[in-house]
DNA sequence: TTATAGTCAATAGC
DNA sequence: GCTATTGACTATAA
């Protein structure tokens, strides 16, 4: 079961892994690895913390998808500040959306918002009701907003959405309820009931995945109903027309497309990316936040541009020449890889060598991980003292919690 | 000068 | 044979 834990942090039986806390389990692997170091040595380097805590919000998944026209709820996010954001990126932003989106409580003595409606009629209009007659917490703490990238409507209390434009609604990337609370009123998470989405339209599913930049001629997204020209050559998008895509929704589209049509990832890393079938893997798995990228953007958007296509040149595309394929997908050859074709310092002077891949040994490993999960960003004093009690290069070490760092951040969700 | 982003590519794992 | 993981490299941002 879920928990309030102390620091207003959830404690989620989802996200548990009690095999990751060497520091500070019995575990008699843990003993084995810790009996293997010198006396007192993860003190030395690991000094314990008065307080562990996560700053990350943290995410469960819906509980039941009974309907069977339910649609996933894609995120549930409880975070440490007494809020909760119920949305959803999947839903009813059809040709004819209409839905409900709606929980239900199994406790009396949690009462707030019970359900809300959303509509939009033929004129693109989007109208938003809820019912929260049985809230009794303030008002003030309930809010509705419907997103857009880069910024949100905010609606504050309102539940009536004022006329929006056919490309406000369009743009529209998720609908967000955040239900505020105060200590006092603070619930046990684990007593809320279930959650669900359901869609009344038996329309075309339609998301928008891109909001170009204003005032730039809107482009036809992938999957969209209107007509493209018979080359598909319409259908891409530059670089600088795009202020945003939603590129865990890409990732999304990508995979099952590729699945679909039985498209290995080296083929089409190599082919429409340019990249290695291990960075796409990691893309599709981890996909980054487009707000957070540099120059990644260009990667996410050759993956975009190709699922604009009509299908029968998608396919066309994997079987082309790779000048063909840039042109294909209106962009120029991305800059090579900065770490293509790079051997290890060991190897530079044979570069015909295939080069082996370092392992920790599993000791080395949680050691590394143990210390991590109190210190992120060891001294470069740390490190040394690390490396030397384990017997690794201080660039090993050094390697380790840069990569544990930023892989910690985009850890595949589930 | 240091940290990070983007990636390669070996290889583990299914 | 395929995807996922991960140690390492390097251009660039901070």
């Amino acid at each position: 079961m879920m928990s309030w834990a102390t620091d207003g942090t959830i404690n989620s039986p989802i996200q548990s892994n009690e095999s990751q806390q060497p520091c500070t389990s019995n575990s008699s692997r843990k003993r084995k690895f810790v009996e293997d170091l010198p006396e007192n040595f993860l003190d030395t380097v690991c000094p314990p913390k008065s307080k562990a805590r996560s700053e990350d919000p943290q995410q469960i998944s819906p509980m039941t998808m009974e309907n069977q026209k339910a649609i996933p709820l894609r995120e549930i996010t409880f975070s440490g500040n007494n809020s909760m954001h119920f949305s959803s990126s999947e839903h009813a932003f059809g040709r004819e959306p209409s839905g409900q989106l709606s929980y239900t409580e199994d406790r009396d003595d949690y009462q707030c918002l019970k359900e809300m409606k959303f509509s939009m009629n033929s004129q693109n209009n989007m109208s938003l009701f809820g019912d929260d007659s049985n809230n009794q917490a303030n008002d003030d703490y309930l809010n509705f907003e419907l997103s857009r990238t880069p910024s949100p409507f905010d609606f504050g209390d309102d539940l009536m959405i004022p006329e929006l434009s056919s490309d406000d609604v369009r743009a529209i990337s998720q609908v967000v309820l955040t239900q505020n609370w105060s200590e006092e009123q603070k619930p046990n998470i684990a007593d809320i009931g279930e959650f669900e989405v359901t869609q009344k339209s038996t329309s075309r599913l339609r998301k928008e995945l891109v909001q170009p930049s204003s005032p730039v001629k809107r482009s036809k997204p992938p999957h969209s109903v209107a007509a493209q020209s018979s080359d598909g050559s319409n259908a891409s998008v530059k670089l600088d027309e795009v202020s945003y895509i939603d590129t865990k929704n890409l990732c999304e589209r990508i995979a099952i497309e590729m699945k679909d049509h039985k498209i290995a990832q080296k083929t089409f890393a190599e082919k429409i990316l340019c990249r290695s079938q291990g960075t796409l893997s990691d893309l599709l798995n981890n996909p980054k936040p487009w707000d957070n990228l540099k120059t990644g953007k260009t990667t996410y958007l050759r993956m975009f541009n190709w699922l604009a296509q009509p299908l029968s040149r998608r396919m066309a595309i994997l079987e082309m020449d790779i000048d063909d394929v840039h042109e294909a997908l209106g962009m120029s050859a991305p800059v090579p890889a900065r770490n293509a074709s790079k051997r290890s310092k060991s190897m530079k002077s044979d570069p015909d060598t295939k080069r082996t891949r370092f392992v920790f040994t599993s000791i080395q490993k949680e050691t590394l991980e143990a210390i991590f999960k109190e210190t992120e960003r060891p001294s470069r004093e740390m490190q040394e003292t690390i490396a030397n009690h384990l017997k690794l290069d201080v660039e090993s070490v050094y390697n380790f919690y840069m990569n544990a760092r930023r892989r910690k951040l985009h850890k595949k969700k589930n």
